[in-house]
DNA sequence: TAAGCATTAAACATAG
DNA sequence: GCTATGTTTAATGCTT
């Protein structure tokens, strides 16, 4: 059963197929094609090498430590909306590459000793092919945390407003590349490859080893089990059984990423791929792309894992233990786990500066939102296009808006992850960072797109509830203004909807501490520490005593890091930072809503933290979460 | 189990 | 009439 259902993840098409048009569309424009080439050739030759023991060190290696990391940690659904299909295709055919050593031997096994082992033999082969399938996941996993820092490091070019990068793809023309993949494959021409690919050549399965791509894409058919749980070997099963597992087919339409052609049949099917989606720049882009994730990958690791110990010896907390990532842990209950870890922290202490939810890795660069909330959310993902996406326990314990924003900019900017915090909060995050912190509701809706590949699609379906938030929250109060209806944010009611807070009862700290205490106190933590670490630091000035600041920390119920950072930045008050007035002030509102001066809450004390100082437009994140009112 | 909250969907109104 | 904007209601699911 776990093999069909990993063998489906890995199937399945992606809901997202919006990116790929555009991938694949910009791989044209000049130089750099000799570069391209002689990369691609240095890969390969890593790639390709026929042993097992050259693919051990080609690029797509992945550590161990890391390829057995979290499996729990993304769904398939986030994996295929994360990784652009093209990218899950070529990352898994690399790791078919990779895997075809075991194929073999499950298969010979198989052959050989089927009638002697019967039903043991079928079920090792199976928990074969679930580690295999499992592996794959792994890296998908891994791959998906490791293109933020690919693709700003190829996109460093790119408008802001690109939601893909043109400049992943260095301009390789087409006979270029169809040569770089001669060389790259040894022997297969690229009809041979897509033969292989669509499992047509089945008999060179288990002889030719020396193309990596083909082969794997080749390899990866025997991998898939049937309903009833068990797997066919390449030479058994019947060319319809064959393509009607064909990871491109499904459901009577082509697969591939941005397709969607109806295909009667798996004939018709094949034909088509062949014709609209033979070997091209496109997917050797991709394969491009894929190399230099992995390596990036492993360069990453190798800081973040020197990073966290640093950090951890510093905090005084034990050295991370190597969590048990193979640990079979479900998908659907990483809230509990989520809670569970948070538990797991003695009280008192911060937790590791990871998301609560993620496991002690190194690899903290990939957003948290990925190994929690959106793990979390995209599990219960069902059949709209958004899906329902239950995120509060994520942005309660987690990461909270800003420093998430600030650590993983770049990867939500292309990757399609649906960030981890409430429509409120992103509401609230894009008013303030808004010059004026007033925007219209197009300047909202350009913020979510600007800032989140997620919300470049479905947009009736977030738009509407953009819309239906402003309308519904108090905390937003619609201004007419000059140029129209501008959205500000009313803090003082922003902080209302949320969780008692801390408002000076020991027991209610206390209680706060215990209860909610540590998923809660290790978003504050987070949020300082990536706050810190990112503007207070540029911002002496703006840091409140330590004291102060670990008191705001036991702040709880945010959802984001301006909270937090209001927290840090007050006296010591967990009440809101600014009051209406200051907003209204600061945005030079004509007409702010009566409501917001009535508010007695205490906002006092807030006023003593005023900062006058205009801050560099690159520190928004934290000028968002200190306005720069002056009270009068 | 109930309450509260977030999300999604939908209907409806209004203004340009 | 269309579109964008804004409001409201309802259903659903999750967390507390």
């Amino acid at each position: 059963m776990m093999v069909e259902s990993a063998s489906e993840t890995i199937r399945t098409a992606p809901s997202n197929q919006n990116g790929v048009s555009s991938l694949s569309s910009q791989s044209d424009g000049g130089g750099g094609r000799e570069a391209a080439r002689q990369f691609l050739l240095q890969q390969a030759s890593g790639l390709n090498s026929p042993g097992s023991t050259e693919i051990k060190q080609s690029p797509v290696q992945v550590p161990v430590s890391m390829a057995m990391m979290s499996p729990q940690m993304i769904t398939p659904q986030q994996m295929q909306q994360i990784l652009s299909p093209p990218q899950l295709q070529a990352l898994l055919q690399q790791q078919q590459a990779l895997m075809l050593q075991q194929v073999k031997c499950a298969h010979i096994l198989t052959h050989t000793c089927a009638s002697q082992l019967g039903s043991k033999q079928l079920a090792f082969q199976q928990q074969l092919i679930q580690m295999q399938q499992l592996q794959q996941q792994h890296i998908l996993n891994l791959q998906r945390q490791g293109l933020v820092p690919l693709i700003k490091m190829q996109s460093s070019e790119q408008d802001d407003s690109n939601f893909i990068p043109s400049s992943l793809f260095p301009a390789m023309c087409p006979s270029d590349l169809q040569q770089l993949w001669k060389e790259v494959s040894g022997v297969q021409s690229s009809d041979e490859a897509l033969k292989q690919a669509e499992g047509l050549d089945l008999s060179t399965n288990s002889s030719n080893s020396t193309s990596a791509f083909p082969k794997a894409a080749s390899a990866h058919i025997p991998l898939h089990s049937l309903p009833n749980g068990q797997s066919h070997t390449p030479k058994r099963e019947s060319h319809e059984e064959h393509a009607s597992s064909h990871p491109l087919y499904g459901h009577g339409e082509c697969k591939w990423p941005g397709c969607e052609a109806l295909c009667e049949d798996m004939g018709q099917f094949i034909k088509h791929l062949n014709n609209e989606h033979a070997l091209d720049d496109r997917s050797t882009a991709q394969c491009r792309v894929q190399m230099q994730v992995v390596q990036q990958l492993e360069i990453q690791l190798a800081k973040e894992s020197e990073r966290l110990q640093a950090m951890m010896t510093h905090l005084h907390m034990r050295p991370s233990e190597p969590k048990p990532f193979n640990q079979p842990l479900n998908l659907a209950s990483s809230g509990s786990l989520l809670k569970r870890e948070c538990d797991a922290y003695p009280e008192g202490l911060p937790h590791p500066p990871t998301s609560a939810a993620t496991p002690i890795t190194p690899l903290r660069q990939g957003p948290s939102v990925i190994s929690s909330s959106s793990l979390h959310t995209h599990s219960h993902s069902h059949t709209h296009g958004v899906g329902p996406i239950r995120r509060r326990n994520s942005d309660k314990y987690c990461t909270p808006i800003a420093s998430e924003l600030a650590q993983n900019c770049e990867f939500y900017k292309n990757a399609d992850v649906r960030p981890p915090f409430t429509y409120a909060s992103l509401i609230r995050h894009a008013i303030l960072e808004s010059p004026d912190r007033q925007l219209t509701l197009n300047e909202i809706y350009n913020w979510f797109t600007r800032k989140f590949a997620y919300f470049r699609r479905n947009t009736a379906t977030w738009k509407n509830a953009v819309r239906h938030n402003l309308s519904l929250h108090k905390c937003f109060v619609r201004v007419e203004n000059v140029k129209g209806a501008v959205w500000t944010v009313d803090e003082v009611e922003y902080q209302k909807r949320r969780p008692p807070k801390m408002t000076g009862s020991p027991t209610l700290v206390k209680n706060m501490i215990s209860g909610l205490g540590f998923g809660s106190l290790n978003a504050s933590y987070q949020a300082a520490l990536a706050e810190s670490s990112l503007s207070l630091l540029n911002n002496p000035h703006l840091m409140s005593p330590p004291t102060a600041a670990s008191l705001n920390m036991l702040h709880v119920g945010h959802d984001d890091v301006s909270s937090t950072v209001e927290q840090v930045n007050s006296n010591g008050s967990c009440s809101p930072t600014l009051s209406p007035q200051q907003y209204s002030h600061a945005v030079h509102v004509k007409e702010e809503p009566t409501e917001l001066e009535e508010d007695s809450r205490p906002v006092s004390l807030l006023a003593n933290v005023t900062h006058s100082l205009p801050l560099p437009s690159d520190e928004r994140d934290l000028e968002e979460d200190l306005p720069m009112e002056e009270l009068e």
